[in-house]
DNA sequence: GTTGTATTTTGACAGTTGTCAATTATTTTA
DNA sequence: TAAAATAATTGACAACTGTCAAAATACAAC
């Protein structure tokens, strides 16, 4: 009884709701970004984001609680659960504010391959120019923690909106568009994560390369 | 101090252990299904399991508690955490234990191209032959739960070590081997959501030629 | 400035989680 | 078959989670 109801419920009364679902995947989060916050709610907001980066910099993200984020915050728990479902939920405010930085650097329309291999090299370049967020996420951590899982899923989400765009007017594919994009940003993740994880020395060309190698089909290289 | 611990602590007088990491990605459990299990522990684990899966059946995964878990096979939450971490343990021994069926017929290997698609058209064909398995999966959930990323999360696991063999002998492809099984195997995953969750009354024919299309560079289609 | 309204914060609560030391059951050995 | 060793189970515990109704605060309109 207790539990059942837990996500039925809304608190209307606070400025905070479901971000409607595009048809390009699922990222839901509490709070939306996008409505008008109050001044109170945005330092509210900025305690628990910057609570959170400092926490993630201390332990992993398994072992930091609610509780902890609090102490930090100096609020009590009751709020922090008026604007976020959970720590999960939190981490995933985090990203889409970091995320940002990425995201206003690329263009909105373009050729399809060179824009695939665009966003790549942006992602590339952002772990470049943030080694320590980097080193952050992936302290105590491989690339296998739930917070990779998370932030990678950010950026996979955000370069599907990008890459459907992209190739949205291309009617000469023999694959739904849908499906062609979700290819595309699973291509990016994986050759991201290549290059940060299993080969961090790597030079930016032959990242490229391996690429679009594997754009033009991976059997035939 | 209480948590800090948590993952440091093996009951090493349970015959019970953490997978070993292959080279292939991250698949850890607490119990090791390959080892000898007594008699005792596969009554017990057996219990869970069809408890998990009853629990399934009846209300979202987000919803399920160790408790319940416990209240329906009818032990006490500390018998559980000898065998589980925690319900999302107990879930991948579920797959695991499904996957069986699936993972049998697939021919250890041949053609790399045949030998995607013949594992792509496996899988797809164990959800047609399962569709209350796949509809107990996604009720009350879409392709979004978490339940069908665990699934799927495992699903792909598998695939990536049975198409690192298929390729693992190719010296003539351009991008490390490893990122190569990688990029298949999120191909596999990505046409078969596409399938189970976008266009499930799909024919096979269109959807292995969707899968070869992508392979072979989804650009010049 | 006072009143009324909407937003934000808060303490307390019931329920869940993961752990531990102690107990019970099972298997092995003498 | 009795004792010893190993494996499995258990109840109780401290910490964490998410919710609620009530209190406090900000913010408008008059």
């Amino acid at each position: 009884m207790h539990v059942s109801f837990a996500l039925a419920k809304i608190y209307t009364y606070v400025n905070v709701e479901v971000i409607g679902l595009n048809d390009l995947g699922e990222f839901k989060m509490k709070i939306d970004v996008t409505q008008h916050l109050t001044l109170g709610a945005k330092r509210t907001l900025k305690a628990f984001r910057l609570a959170m980066f400092e926490a993630l910099s201390e332990k992993e993200f398994d072992k930091i609680t609610v509780n902890d984020i609090c102490k930090k915050s100096e609020y009590p728990r009751a709020t922090f659960y008026n604007y976020f479902d959970d720590k999960f939920d939190l981490l995933q405010y985090l990203w889409s504010y970091i995320g940002k930085d990425i995201l206003n650097k690329i263009p909105r329309d373009g050729d399809e391959e060179e824009g695939l291999v665009k966003i790549f090299n942006l992602l590339l370049e952002f772990f470049n120019d943030h080694q320590e967020l980097l080193a952050n996420i992936t302290k105590n951590n491989g690339s296998d923690s739930h917070l990779w899982h998370s932030m990678s899923g950010y950026l996979r989400h955000e370069a599907n909106i990008l890459v459907y765009n992209y190739c949205k007017d291309n009617d000469q594919v023999k694959v739904p568009v849908k499906l062609l994009a979700r290819f595309y940003s699973d291509l990016i993740i994986a050759v991201l994560e290549w290059c940060l994880f299993e080969q961090p020395e790597i030079d930016i060309n032959t990242a490229d390369e391996y690429l679009v190698n594997l754009l033009n089909g991976g059997l035939n290289a």
